[in-house]
Parts: C-alpha cells; structure tokens; sequence
RNA sequence: CGGGACGUGGCGCAGUCUGGUAGCGCACUCGGCUGGGGGCCGAGUGGUCGCCGGUUCGAAUCCGGCCGUCCCGACCA
C-alpha cells in the first residue's frame, strides 16, 4: 500500500487550510492573477447552476421576473445616495479610460446594483398601476476587498440581486421578510443548511436600509456567515433617485423598495459546514452527480465488467439519475474511492465480477465511511434504493448540521451574559434584545 | 488596515545560515504488469528560484526596495 498523495489537511488540525486546499483539490475554483479573482472551475460552477435553478424558480413561484442592467454605474449616480457612496467607496474599481481617451465622468464597476436599477425604475415607475416592480438581476459584481478566500470572500463574485418597488411601506416589508423566508427554504431544502434568521443590528445594515434582514449559517469552526440578506430600503432610495407615482387619489408618493441579494459564498459555506476530513459532501439534491459507478474489473472479467456498467449506468441515467461512470484505467478502485469522496458525490456504485455473479451492486453513501455505509442491493431493486438512499442522504445531512448548531447555541439573559459567553466561546448566543432573534460570532 | 509567517516545475517541499552550472516526492507523457479502500517496474517532459536594483569573477543563497500569498485581529455578500 503506498502513502496516500497530496493529502488532504485534517479539518479539525487547521480548518483554513483544509479549506483552501480543498477547494483546489476538488477542482471548484483557481486563483487568477488579480488580487481576489478566481476562476469557477467546471465542477464549482455546475454546483453554482444548481443552486441557481433552485432559486430562480422560487423567485419566479414568487412573481418575480429576470433582467439585465449594466455593468458601469455613473460616479455621479452612485454619489446620489449619501449612505452607499460613504460604505461603498473604499473598495470601488474605477473605470477612467475608454478606448484611448480620459473619460469626463469615471464609472465604477457595479458593487451593488441599487443607484443604477433606481434610475431605470424612476421613469418606469409614474402610476400606482406600474406596482408593484418585481426584478432580479443574476450578474456579477466587484469590491476591491484587502483579504480574500475563494467563494467566501473574492473581489470578484457572482450572485443575484432583486430590486422591487412597492406603493406602501407595508408592502416593502412583507417582501423583504417574504424574500427572507424564500432564502431560508432554499437553505433547508436544497443546500441542507439550517440558517438561523433575524435582523441585523443597526450597524449592521445594509447602507441605505431601513431594515435588513438576514439568513446567517454556523460555520464547522463555530463563525457565522451572512449567507443571505433582504433589505427594507424605505423610501430612502426612491427619495434620491425621484421614484414616485400618482396613486389612487392622484396624489404623488414615494414608493417604497426593496432590495435583496444571495452570492457565491454560500458555495464555501457549503464547503465548510458539510465538509470532512475525507473532502467535499455535496447535498444529493445540488449534487451535480447523484451516484458515480466504479467498475471493479480483473484480468479476464473486464469486458464483462465494463458492459454491465455501462449497462447499468444508462439504465440509471434513463431513470432521471444524475450519473456519472469512472471507465479510467489508470487508476486502482481505491483511488477512484477517494478521488469521488473528495468530491462529494453523495453515493458511489460499486459493480465487480462478485457482484455480477449475485445480481447485485454495492451502495456506498458519501456521509458514512467506510463500510459502515455500504449495502449490498438487488440489482431489480437498485433504483428503488437509491432514490430512497438519496433522500435519506439529504435529510441526514441536514439533521447532522442542525445538531451543530444546537450544540453552538448558547442563551444569554442579560447583556451580561452574552457579553461573558462571546468572550470564551464560538458560535451563536440568544439574547433578548430588540425583539428579533439576534446572533454574533465569537 | 495593524501583528506574524512565507514566496524554488502544476501541487507539496529541500537547498539559503556557510555564494560555485537547481534537487526530491507527487502529478503529467510513453511502455508493460496490475485492479473489492490512494498498486508496481522501466523510460521521459517540464523551473531565467515572485519582481526590480545592488554587492561579487560568480547570487535561489548576501543587501535594499517593491509585489504577492497565508495565519491572527478590524471590515464586508
């Protein structure tokens, strides 16, 4: 047996590295030449378009509808809000030069879309009739940031951010907590993460805010992550970009917005809450492949062993699985364990001559090592099985990170209290305070 | 932006103290044997040692400056 190579760090001996080391050893991402640019590999990205369709759809469930705005947003746009300019403008890129002439006015490459969105919405917005506006733009947006991890924190990141307008400021709110509750589903639901939600502080807001709202995850290493926010922007915005509209009384109002936003970070969220020792755990229903088949051939049964395989890997395809089939000769079966489990492929499908011979396969799940999550399954009863395997997968996931949490949730009475419990230990404190749920990280 | 560490083939590192024609493991390519938890043998490819300048007959190695990366803190999606 040779040593295994490039192993990968233990993530309770130092998270950070295990982290940055998965992340290119999974292939997900690779660093660019720009301070804080990263490239989205092939795999990262498929994960990145799953999450995506899911969300997508819960918009649209939701009346929402796509759009594009640009990429280049006016100084002079941006200064229009007193708020975002201060917060924003420390980690702007600017744009001076087009072609080969000084630019009159420099453009700044969008850090968030709100003063440009608005300054389309105040032409479109003139009656009572044009409400309420609900869009969602998926782009990419750029903060100059000092310190930089793939997906956590990159200068460069992709996400998607709504902008609605709405006739009153009951209407604002309710969609701001809607949009909340849709980020919080889709955590649960799709991504297994069981985020606890609140408001944030006032400090904590988003620049321009009247409220902001948030979905907030427990990191492996007991840190919080803002994995989601949903803003209730008043008619802060509408006052500095001249969005009003006659109402029923054909009296003038400014409209009330929102504004709400969920990036790649949740992707090394993913990484970190789910992840182990052994690599990546992708939730089966984000899972880019559900199951992989490893075919275990010797000598003489090759042949054989390489058509039931394939065999079986159609016949799954054809059954609406996600499939994947390592045919690589290169490699031992033991490699190719490892190699799928670094990945995080939810189930591995193992078909050797034993198996054949018994009409059988091996079902490994990726969140219990070793044998202990292996079964031996009738080949008549396999999708059946898996598709149950799946589900299973994704609930245990989910119920596994919930226990975390539980354990790295600690109360706090009094100011006090809290006070003391974030000094000596990591994770969330409840603590009465301004009526909502509130956390920090220690 | 403060404190610390580090930049040598794709990845992980040795060599730097004590200057003398760049090395190891893995990965990669070719051939063969293998194959139920990171197999073995043989033959190969690949590096202006982060960048700029200085000292020197000679610099990965010594000196100065810059850039970048990582960790701990402050800030953020």
């Amino acid at each position: 047996m040779a040593e295994a190579v490039e192993k990968l760090t233990k993530k309770s001996e130092d998270p950070s590295k295990w982290y940055l080391q998965l992340v290119r050893m999974a292939k997900l991402a690779d660093y660019g030449p720009v301070r804080g640019t990263f490239a989205i590999r092939p795999y990262g990205y498929a994960l990145w378009e799953r999450i995506q369709a899911d969300l997508d759809a819960r918009f649209k469930a939701t009346g929402h509808q796509n759009a594009y705005f640009p990429l280049l947003i006016p100084e002079s746009y941006l200064k229009r809000e007193a708020e975002v300019v201060e917060a924003f403008d420390p980690e702007l890129a600017w744009v001076t030069i087009g072609g080969r002439e000084d630019l009159e006015e420099r453009l700044a490459v969008r850090p968030t879309s709100e003063s440009i969105i608005c300054d389309f919405y105040s032409n479109w917005v003139q009656s009572y009739r044009d409400l309420p506006v609900l869009i969602n733009q998926w782009c990419n947006v750029m903060r100059w940031e000092k310190v930089t991890r793939p997906f956590l924190r990159t200068a460069e990141f992709l996400w998607q951010e709504g902008h609605t307008v709405h006739a009153t400021a009951r209407e604002s709110r309710e969609e701001a907590l809607r949009m909340q509750r849709v980020y919080r589903d889709c955590f649960y639901e799709a991504l297994a993460l069981p985020v606890l939600d609140g408001a944030k502080s006032p400090s904590e807001r988003f620049p321009g805010a009247i409220e902001t709202f948030t979905c907030e995850g427990l990191m492996g290493d007991g840190r919080a992550l803002q994995a989601a926010t949903s803003h209730d922007l008043g008619q802060n915005f509408s006052r500095a970009f001249d969005i009003t509209f006659l109402d029923e009384n054909q009296e003038r109002q400014y409209a009330h917005q929102t504004s709400w936003g969920f990036s790649t970070r949740v992707i090394g969220g993913l990484i970190l809450v789910h992840g182990d020792d052994r690599g990546l755990k992708i939730p089966p229903k984000l899972a880019p492949t559900e199951a992989v088949i490893v075919p275990i051939w010797r000598g003489e049964s090759k042949g054989e062993v390489r058509r039931e395989a394939e065999k079986l890997y159609i016949e799954l395809k054809e059954a609406g699985f996600r499939m994947e089939i390592d045919l690589d000769e290169e490699h031992s079966p033991g490699y190719k364990f490892n190699e799928h489990e670094l990945r995080g492929v939810p189930v591995r499908i193992e078909l050797g001559p034993k198996d054949i011979e018994n009409g059988q396969a091996v079902l490994a799940r990726r969140d219990v090592a070793g044998k202990e999550g292996k079964t031996f399954v009738p080949r008549s009863e396999l999708a059946g099985r898996l598709r149950e395997l799946l589900g299973e997968i994704q609930e245990s996931m989910l119920r596994r990170a919930t226990e975390f949490r539980e354990e790295n949730t600690r109360r706090a009475t009094s100011y006090e209290e809290f006070k003391e419990i974030i000094e000596e230990k990591r994770g969330f404190v409840l603590a009465p305070g301004t009526g909502t749920r509130r956390r920090r990280r220690g």
